[in-house]
DNA sequence: GGGTCAACCAAGCAAGCGCTAGTGTAAACG
DNA sequence: CGTTTACACTAGCGCTTGCTTGGTTGACCC
Protein backbone atom coordinates (compact mmCIF):
# COMPACT_ATOMS: atom_id res chain seq x y z
CA UNK A 1 0.00 0.00 0.00
CA UNK A 2 0.96 3.31 -0.97
CA UNK A 3 1.60 5.42 2.41
CA UNK A 4 2.72 8.62 0.53
CA UNK A 5 -0.52 10.21 -1.02
CA UNK A 6 -1.23 10.74 -4.86
CA UNK A 7 1.58 9.00 -6.20
CA UNK A 8 0.69 9.97 -10.36
CA UNK A 9 0.10 6.00 -10.91
CA UNK A 10 -2.56 6.01 -7.81
CA UNK A 11 -3.92 9.23 -9.44
CA UNK A 12 -4.57 7.89 -12.56
CA UNK A 13 -6.26 4.82 -10.59
CA UNK A 14 -8.47 7.49 -8.66
CA UNK A 15 -10.08 8.65 -11.71
CA UNK A 16 -10.95 5.20 -13.33
CA UNK A 17 -12.33 4.38 -9.92
CA UNK A 18 -14.56 7.77 -10.17
CA UNK A 19 -15.94 6.55 -13.64
CA UNK A 20 -16.86 2.90 -12.64
CA UNK A 21 -18.15 4.56 -9.28
CA UNK A 22 -20.67 6.60 -11.54
CA UNK A 23 -21.55 3.85 -13.83
CA UNK A 24 -22.50 1.35 -11.05
CA UNK A 25 -22.61 3.07 -8.20
CA UNK A 26 -20.11 2.11 -5.14
CA UNK A 27 -21.58 -0.92 -3.86
CA UNK A 28 -22.16 -2.74 -7.21
CA UNK A 29 -18.45 -1.58 -8.14
CA UNK A 30 -16.39 -5.34 -7.46
CA UNK A 31 -12.99 -4.56 -6.50
CA UNK A 32 -12.64 -7.08 -9.64
CA UNK A 33 -14.48 -4.93 -11.99
CA UNK A 34 -11.86 -2.08 -10.71
CA UNK A 35 -8.97 -3.98 -10.96
CA UNK A 36 -10.06 -5.19 -15.15
CA UNK A 37 -10.97 -1.43 -15.68
CA UNK A 38 -7.05 -0.38 -14.35
CA UNK A 39 -5.59 -3.42 -15.99
CA UNK A 40 -4.49 -5.39 -13.47
CA UNK A 41 -5.70 -8.04 -11.49
CA UNK A 42 -7.87 -7.56 -8.03
CA UNK A 43 -5.09 -8.66 -5.65
CA UNK A 44 -2.86 -5.93 -7.06
CA UNK A 45 -5.41 -3.33 -6.16
CA UNK A 46 -4.36 -3.70 -2.94
CA UNK A 47 -0.86 -2.59 -3.11
CA UNK A 48 -2.37 1.00 -3.95
CA UNK A 49 -4.96 1.54 -1.94
CA UNK A 50 -5.52 -0.15 1.98
CA UNK A 51 -9.30 -1.77 0.64
CA UNK A 52 -12.41 -0.48 -1.02
CA UNK A 53 -13.65 2.53 1.60
CA UNK A 54 -10.14 3.97 0.41
CA UNK A 55 -10.40 4.28 -2.78
CA UNK A 56 -13.72 5.87 -2.38
CA UNK A 57 -12.23 8.54 -0.52
CA UNK A 58 -10.25 8.79 -2.63
CA UNK A 59 -12.23 9.83 -5.29
CA UNK A 60 -14.17 12.19 -2.77
CA UNK A 61 -10.89 14.11 -1.50
CA UNK A 62 -9.62 14.71 -5.06
CA UNK A 63 -12.80 16.30 -6.06
CA UNK A 64 -13.48 18.66 -3.35
CA UNK A 65 -9.82 19.33 -3.40
CA UNK A 66 -10.18 20.71 -7.18
CA UNK A 67 -13.55 22.73 -6.20
CA UNK A 68 -12.11 23.97 -3.29
CA UNK A 69 -9.37 25.50 -5.39
CA UNK A 70 -11.03 26.92 -8.72
CA UNK A 71 -13.01 28.46 -6.49
CA UNK A 72 -10.53 30.41 -4.26
CA UNK A 73 -8.78 30.87 -7.55
CA UNK A 74 -11.92 32.48 -9.17
CA UNK A 75 -12.59 34.51 -6.34
CA UNK A 76 -9.20 36.11 -6.43
CA UNK A 77 -9.42 36.86 -9.98
CA UNK A 78 -13.08 38.42 -10.36
CA UNK A 79 -13.52 42.19 -9.09
CA UNK A 80 -14.97 42.91 -5.73
CA UNK A 81 -18.40 43.42 -5.98
CA UNK A 82 -20.95 41.29 -4.77
CA UNK A 83 -22.53 40.40 -8.52
CA UNK A 84 -18.89 39.52 -9.94
CA UNK A 85 -18.47 37.71 -7.20
CA UNK A 86 -21.76 35.92 -7.29
CA UNK A 87 -21.17 35.44 -11.23
CA UNK A 88 -17.71 33.76 -10.77
CA UNK A 89 -18.73 31.74 -7.73
CA UNK A 90 -21.26 29.82 -9.38
CA UNK A 91 -18.97 29.41 -13.08
CA UNK A 92 -16.66 27.88 -10.55
CA UNK A 93 -18.92 25.46 -9.21
CA UNK A 94 -20.57 24.59 -12.38
CA UNK A 95 -16.88 24.22 -14.15
CA UNK A 96 -15.54 22.01 -11.54
CA UNK A 97 -18.95 19.99 -11.72
CA UNK A 98 -19.15 19.64 -15.41
CA UNK A 99 -15.96 18.93 -16.30
CA UNK A 100 -14.49 16.89 -12.88
CA UNK A 101 -18.06 15.42 -13.19
CA UNK A 102 -17.34 11.87 -11.91
CA UNK A 103 -15.76 12.94 -8.92
CA UNK A 104 -18.47 15.05 -7.80
CA UNK A 105 -20.79 13.13 -8.92
CA UNK A 106 -19.59 10.63 -5.95
CA UNK A 107 -19.39 12.98 -3.72
CA UNK A 108 -22.92 13.83 -4.15
CA UNK A 109 -24.47 10.52 -3.89
CA UNK A 110 -22.09 8.35 -2.43
CA UNK A 111 -20.96 10.43 0.58
CA UNK A 112 -23.33 7.77 2.65
CA UNK A 113 -20.88 5.02 2.16
CA UNK A 114 -17.73 6.84 3.61
CA UNK A 115 -16.62 5.34 6.77
CA UNK A 116 -16.94 7.83 10.07
CA UNK A 117 -12.60 8.46 9.58
CA UNK A 118 -12.75 9.15 6.07
CA UNK A 119 -15.96 11.47 6.49
CA UNK A 120 -15.06 13.47 9.20
CA UNK A 121 -11.85 14.00 7.40
CA UNK A 122 -13.84 15.14 4.01
CA UNK A 123 -16.01 17.29 6.16
CA UNK A 124 -13.67 19.52 6.82
CA UNK A 125 -12.88 20.01 2.97
CA UNK A 126 -16.71 20.52 2.30
CA UNK A 127 -17.54 23.04 4.85
CA UNK A 128 -14.71 25.23 3.78
CA UNK A 129 -16.10 25.12 0.44
CA UNK A 130 -19.38 25.72 1.73
CA UNK A 131 -18.12 28.66 3.69
CA UNK A 132 -16.75 30.40 0.43
CA UNK A 133 -20.27 29.84 -0.85
CA UNK A 134 -22.04 31.70 2.23
CA UNK A 135 -19.31 34.53 2.14
CA UNK A 136 -20.67 35.47 -0.98
CA UNK A 137 -24.24 34.94 -0.23
CA UNK A 138 -24.13 37.32 2.71
CA UNK A 139 -22.11 40.01 0.74
CA UNK A 140 -24.67 39.63 -2.11
CA UNK A 141 -27.55 40.12 0.57
CA UNK A 142 -25.57 43.46 2.20
CA UNK A 143 -25.61 44.85 -0.88
CA UNK A 144 -29.39 44.03 -1.75
CA UNK A 145 -28.14 42.21 -4.74
CA UNK A 146 -30.71 39.44 -3.38
CA UNK A 147 -32.95 39.18 -0.91
CA UNK A 148 -34.12 36.67 1.92
CA UNK A 149 -32.84 34.06 4.66
CA UNK A 150 -29.15 33.91 3.98
CA UNK A 151 -29.44 30.09 5.02
CA UNK A 152 -32.66 29.35 3.33
CA UNK A 153 -30.84 31.16 0.09
CA UNK A 154 -27.67 29.15 0.08
CA UNK A 155 -29.35 25.77 0.46
CA UNK A 156 -31.44 26.68 -3.06
CA UNK A 157 -28.79 27.96 -4.50
CA UNK A 158 -26.71 24.95 -3.79
CA UNK A 159 -29.35 22.66 -4.69
CA UNK A 160 -29.97 23.76 -7.94
CA UNK A 161 -26.45 24.36 -8.78
CA UNK A 162 -25.61 20.44 -7.88
CA UNK A 163 -28.72 19.21 -9.26
CA UNK A 164 -27.06 20.08 -12.97
CA UNK A 165 -25.35 16.97 -12.58
CA UNK A 166 -28.93 15.19 -13.21
CA UNK A 167 -29.95 16.46 -16.36
CA UNK A 168 -27.36 18.55 -17.79
CA UNK A 169 -25.76 17.50 -21.50
CA UNK A 170 -22.14 18.84 -22.31
CA UNK A 171 -23.05 18.38 -25.61
CA UNK A 172 -26.16 20.74 -25.46
CA UNK A 173 -25.79 24.80 -26.88
CA UNK A 174 -25.49 25.85 -23.19
CA UNK A 175 -22.13 25.85 -21.75
CA UNK A 176 -21.57 25.69 -17.75
CA UNK A 177 -21.33 29.42 -18.14
CA UNK A 178 -24.60 30.06 -19.59
CA UNK A 179 -26.02 28.48 -16.66
CA UNK A 180 -24.30 30.28 -14.26
CA UNK A 181 -25.69 33.61 -15.93
CA UNK A 182 -28.79 32.39 -15.89
CA UNK A 183 -29.33 31.71 -12.29
CA UNK A 184 -28.27 34.54 -10.91
CA UNK A 185 -30.36 35.94 -13.16
CA UNK A 186 -33.14 34.38 -11.51
CA UNK A 187 -32.54 35.01 -8.30
CA UNK A 188 -31.21 38.66 -8.44
CA UNK A 189 -33.77 41.44 -8.37
CA UNK A 190 -33.81 44.06 -10.79
CA UNK A 191 -36.01 46.85 -10.86
CA UNK A 192 -39.20 45.83 -12.78
CA UNK B 1 -45.92 -13.74 -5.17
CA UNK B 2 -49.11 -11.33 -5.24
CA UNK B 3 -50.28 -10.35 -8.85
CA UNK B 4 -53.37 -8.05 -7.72
CA UNK B 5 -51.08 -4.95 -6.35
CA UNK B 6 -51.54 -2.96 -2.82
CA UNK B 7 -52.71 -5.40 -0.97
CA UNK B 8 -52.85 -4.08 2.55
CA UNK B 9 -50.28 -6.15 4.12
CA UNK B 10 -48.06 -5.06 0.98
CA UNK B 11 -48.37 -1.68 1.16
CA UNK B 12 -46.85 -1.86 4.87
CA UNK B 13 -44.32 -4.08 3.61
CA UNK B 14 -43.65 -1.29 0.79
CA UNK B 15 -43.40 1.52 3.52
CA UNK B 16 -41.07 -0.48 6.22
CA UNK B 17 -38.53 -1.02 2.66
CA UNK B 18 -38.74 2.56 1.92
CA UNK B 19 -37.22 3.22 5.79
CA UNK B 20 -34.63 0.46 5.22
CA UNK B 21 -33.64 1.83 1.86
CA UNK B 22 -33.15 5.09 3.18
CA UNK B 23 -31.43 4.14 6.17
CA UNK B 24 -28.66 1.81 4.28
CA UNK B 25 -29.44 2.03 0.72
CA UNK B 26 -31.06 -0.03 -1.74
CA UNK B 27 -27.68 -2.28 -2.31
CA UNK B 28 -26.68 -2.58 1.44
CA UNK B 29 -30.17 -3.54 2.55
CA UNK B 30 -30.41 -7.24 2.29
CA UNK B 31 -33.34 -9.69 2.08
CA UNK B 32 -32.79 -10.87 5.51
CA UNK B 33 -32.77 -6.94 6.96
CA UNK B 34 -35.70 -6.08 5.29
CA UNK B 35 -37.37 -9.84 6.46
CA UNK B 36 -35.95 -8.86 10.09
CA UNK B 37 -37.90 -5.54 9.88
CA UNK B 38 -40.68 -6.93 8.46
CA UNK B 39 -41.14 -9.34 10.97
CA UNK B 40 -40.92 -12.69 8.95
CA UNK B 41 -38.12 -14.92 7.49
CA UNK B 42 -36.42 -14.23 4.48
CA UNK B 43 -38.15 -16.68 2.18
CA UNK B 44 -41.21 -15.33 3.08
CA UNK B 45 -40.03 -11.84 1.65
CA UNK B 46 -40.40 -13.52 -1.79
CA UNK B 47 -44.38 -14.26 -1.18
CA UNK B 48 -45.13 -11.08 -1.88
CA UNK B 49 -42.73 -9.27 -3.79
CA UNK B 50 -40.66 -11.42 -7.40
CA UNK B 51 -37.75 -10.22 -6.43
CA UNK B 52 -35.63 -7.61 -4.24
CA UNK B 53 -36.29 -4.80 -7.30
CA UNK B 54 -39.84 -5.42 -7.06
CA UNK B 55 -39.33 -3.97 -3.57
CA UNK B 56 -37.80 -0.90 -5.12
CA UNK B 57 -40.51 -0.37 -7.80
CA UNK B 58 -42.86 -1.02 -5.20
CA UNK B 59 -41.65 1.74 -2.90
CA UNK B 60 -40.98 4.79 -5.51
CA UNK B 61 -44.49 3.94 -7.33
CA UNK B 62 -46.37 4.77 -4.38
CA UNK B 63 -44.14 7.88 -3.48
CA UNK B 64 -44.30 9.42 -7.09
CA UNK B 65 -47.89 8.53 -7.28
CA UNK B 66 -48.80 10.03 -4.45
CA UNK B 67 -46.72 13.66 -5.58
CA UNK B 68 -48.96 13.50 -8.44
CA UNK B 69 -52.01 13.77 -6.62
CA UNK B 70 -51.05 15.70 -4.28
CA UNK B 71 -50.14 17.89 -6.97
CA UNK B 72 -53.01 17.73 -8.64
CA UNK B 73 -55.49 18.32 -5.77
CA UNK B 74 -53.33 21.75 -4.94
CA UNK B 75 -53.79 23.35 -8.36
CA UNK B 76 -57.34 22.04 -8.37
CA UNK B 77 -57.94 24.05 -5.02
CA UNK B 78 -55.99 27.10 -5.43
CA UNK B 79 -56.60 30.31 -7.72
CA UNK B 80 -55.98 30.91 -11.14
CA UNK B 81 -52.88 33.54 -10.90
CA UNK B 82 -49.54 32.22 -11.52
CA UNK B 83 -48.26 33.50 -8.30
CA UNK B 84 -50.83 31.46 -6.72
CA UNK B 85 -50.82 28.37 -8.44
CA UNK B 86 -46.43 28.72 -8.35
CA UNK B 87 -47.04 28.72 -4.48
CA UNK B 88 -49.12 25.74 -5.00
CA UNK B 89 -47.17 23.85 -6.23
CA UNK B 90 -44.14 24.54 -4.19
CA UNK B 91 -45.96 23.61 -1.29
CA UNK B 92 -47.38 20.58 -2.46
CA UNK B 93 -44.15 19.18 -3.42
CA UNK B 94 -42.80 20.20 -0.15
CA UNK B 95 -45.31 18.45 1.37
CA UNK B 96 -44.96 15.41 0.03
CA UNK B 97 -41.38 15.29 -0.08
CA UNK B 98 -40.66 15.71 3.70
CA UNK B 99 -44.00 13.86 5.05
CA UNK B 100 -43.75 10.81 2.33
CA UNK B 101 -40.09 11.21 2.75
CA UNK B 102 -38.77 8.10 2.86
CA UNK B 103 -40.39 7.09 -0.74
CA UNK B 104 -39.18 10.46 -1.97
CA UNK B 105 -36.01 10.06 -0.88
CA UNK B 106 -35.43 6.56 -2.25
CA UNK B 107 -36.82 7.75 -5.66
CA UNK B 108 -34.39 10.57 -5.99
CA UNK B 109 -31.24 8.54 -4.70
CA UNK B 110 -31.88 4.96 -6.13
CA UNK B 111 -33.23 5.47 -9.02
CA UNK B 112 -30.36 3.98 -10.72
CA UNK B 113 -31.11 0.49 -9.14
CA UNK B 114 -34.05 -0.20 -11.22
CA UNK B 115 -33.98 -2.79 -13.88
CA UNK B 116 -34.88 -0.76 -17.37
CA UNK B 117 -38.56 -2.40 -17.29
CA UNK B 118 -39.30 -0.64 -14.15
CA UNK B 119 -37.87 2.35 -14.91
CA UNK B 120 -39.36 2.56 -18.30
CA UNK B 121 -43.10 2.37 -16.70
CA UNK B 122 -42.38 4.88 -13.63
CA UNK B 123 -41.04 7.19 -15.67
CA UNK B 124 -44.24 8.12 -17.17
CA UNK B 125 -45.39 8.89 -13.99
CA UNK B 126 -42.41 11.34 -13.24
CA UNK B 127 -42.93 12.90 -16.55
CA UNK B 128 -46.92 13.52 -15.54
CA UNK B 129 -45.51 15.23 -12.51
CA UNK B 130 -42.65 17.32 -14.10
CA UNK B 131 -45.31 18.22 -16.46
CA UNK B 132 -47.18 19.93 -14.43
CA UNK B 133 -44.53 21.73 -13.37
CA UNK B 134 -43.35 23.23 -16.31
CA UNK B 135 -46.94 24.46 -17.28
CA UNK B 136 -46.87 26.15 -13.98
CA UNK B 137 -43.67 27.66 -14.56
CA UNK B 138 -44.97 28.56 -18.11
CA UNK B 139 -47.87 30.59 -16.95
CA UNK B 140 -45.41 32.41 -14.39
CA UNK B 141 -43.17 32.83 -17.53
CA UNK B 142 -46.46 34.42 -19.77
CA UNK B 143 -47.62 36.27 -16.74
CA UNK B 144 -44.27 38.45 -16.32
CA UNK B 145 -43.87 36.89 -12.60
CA UNK B 146 -40.48 35.28 -13.30
CA UNK B 147 -37.89 35.60 -16.47
CA UNK B 148 -35.86 33.19 -18.00
CA UNK B 149 -35.24 30.37 -20.23
CA UNK B 150 -38.30 27.59 -19.38
CA UNK B 151 -36.09 24.51 -19.29
CA UNK B 152 -33.27 26.31 -17.21
CA UNK B 153 -35.97 27.57 -14.45
CA UNK B 154 -37.51 24.67 -14.34
CA UNK B 155 -34.66 22.25 -13.56
CA UNK B 156 -33.12 24.83 -11.37
CA UNK B 157 -36.05 24.92 -9.45
CA UNK B 158 -36.70 21.35 -9.20
CA UNK B 159 -33.23 21.01 -7.76
CA UNK B 160 -33.27 23.44 -4.86
CA UNK B 161 -37.03 21.86 -3.80
CA UNK B 162 -35.45 18.43 -3.96
CA UNK B 163 -32.29 19.11 -2.36
CA UNK B 164 -34.16 19.57 0.61
CA UNK B 165 -34.18 16.49 1.58
CA UNK B 166 -30.60 16.52 2.50
CA UNK B 167 -30.79 19.48 4.88
CA UNK B 168 -34.17 20.37 6.01
CA UNK B 169 -35.15 19.31 9.84
CA UNK B 170 -38.67 18.97 10.48
CA UNK B 171 -37.99 19.63 14.22
CA UNK B 172 -36.41 23.38 13.14
CA UNK B 173 -38.50 26.33 13.38
CA UNK B 174 -39.45 26.33 9.48
CA UNK B 175 -42.61 24.64 8.00
CA UNK B 176 -42.53 23.04 4.57
CA UNK B 177 -44.46 26.16 3.60
CA UNK B 178 -42.03 28.68 5.01
CA UNK B 179 -39.40 26.98 2.42
CA UNK B 180 -41.73 27.44 -0.35
CA UNK B 181 -42.67 31.29 0.47
CA UNK B 182 -39.14 31.43 0.50
CA UNK B 183 -38.02 29.97 -2.86
CA UNK B 184 -40.74 31.40 -4.60
CA UNK B 185 -40.04 35.21 -3.21
CA UNK B 186 -36.36 34.67 -4.15
CA UNK B 187 -37.16 33.64 -8.44
CA UNK B 188 -40.29 36.12 -8.41
CA UNK B 189 -38.80 39.77 -8.91
CA UNK B 190 -40.50 42.67 -7.38
CA UNK B 191 -40.15 46.19 -7.93
CA UNK B 192 -37.35 47.00 -6.58
C1' DG C 1 -65.61 -31.29 6.41
C1' DG C 2 -62.97 -31.65 2.42
C1' DG C 3 -60.83 -28.13 -0.55
C1' DT C 4 -58.68 -23.77 -1.33
C1' DC C 5 -55.46 -20.32 -0.63
C1' DA C 6 -52.65 -16.64 1.28
C1' DA C 7 -49.03 -16.46 4.44
C1' DC C 8 -45.31 -18.16 6.52
C1' DC C 9 -41.12 -21.26 7.75
C1' DA C 10 -36.61 -24.12 7.71
C1' DA C 11 -32.89 -25.30 5.11
C1' DG C 12 -29.73 -24.57 1.84
C1' DC C 13 -27.65 -23.78 -2.96
C1' DA C 14 -24.73 -21.43 -6.27
C1' DA C 15 -22.54 -17.41 -7.05
C1' DG C 16 -20.11 -13.62 -5.87
C1' DC C 17 -17.96 -10.72 -2.44
C1' DG C 18 -13.71 -8.18 -0.10
C1' DC C 19 -9.52 -9.30 1.06
C1' DT C 20 -5.06 -12.09 2.25
C1' DA C 21 -0.93 -14.91 1.70
C1' DG C 22 2.88 -16.00 -0.62
C1' DT C 23 5.67 -15.43 -4.71
C1' DG C 24 7.96 -13.41 -8.97
C1' DT C 25 10.37 -9.70 -11.27
C1' DA C 26 12.62 -5.83 -12.90
C1' DA C 27 14.42 -1.41 -11.86
C1' DA C 28 16.92 1.57 -8.34
C1' DC C 29 20.24 2.00 -4.78
C1' DG C 30 24.52 1.51 -1.67
C1' DC D 1 27.60 -7.04 -6.28
C1' DG D 2 23.69 -7.84 -2.92
C1' DT D 3 19.66 -5.51 -1.12
C1' DT D 4 15.69 -2.99 -1.29
C1' DT D 5 11.49 -1.26 -3.31
C1' DA D 6 7.43 -0.91 -6.30
C1' DC D 7 4.30 -3.42 -8.64
C1' DA D 8 2.24 -7.26 -10.23
C1' DC D 9 0.69 -12.18 -10.08
C1' DT D 10 -1.87 -16.81 -8.58
C1' DA D 11 -4.76 -19.06 -5.63
C1' DG D 12 -8.13 -19.24 -2.54
C1' DC D 13 -10.39 -18.47 2.25
C1' DG D 14 -14.36 -17.30 4.77
C1' DC D 15 -18.42 -15.16 4.41
C1' DT D 16 -22.72 -13.05 2.52
C1' DT D 17 -25.74 -12.54 -1.12
C1' DG D 18 -30.41 -13.13 -3.64
C1' DC D 19 -33.29 -16.57 -4.28
C1' DT D 20 -35.45 -21.55 -4.40
C1' DT D 21 -37.53 -25.57 -2.62
C1' DG D 22 -40.77 -28.31 -0.26
C1' DG D 23 -43.66 -28.22 3.38
C1' DT D 24 -46.88 -26.41 7.41
C1' DT D 25 -50.53 -23.53 9.28
C1' DG D 26 -54.92 -21.48 10.00
C1' DA D 27 -58.77 -18.86 8.20
C1' DC D 28 -62.46 -19.07 5.04
C1' DC D 29 -66.01 -21.40 1.69
C1' DC D 30 -69.59 -24.20 -0.32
Amino acid sequence: MNVINESPRRKELTRQAAQLFVQEGFDRTTVRMLAQEMGIKSGSLFHHFRDKQEILAAVIEEGTQNALVMARDALARCGTSADARLHAMARAHLETLLTDRNAHVVALYEWRRLDPEARAHLSHLRDAYETLWEQVIDEALAEGLIHGDRFLVSRFVMGALNWTVRWYDPQGPRTPDDLADELVAMITRRPA
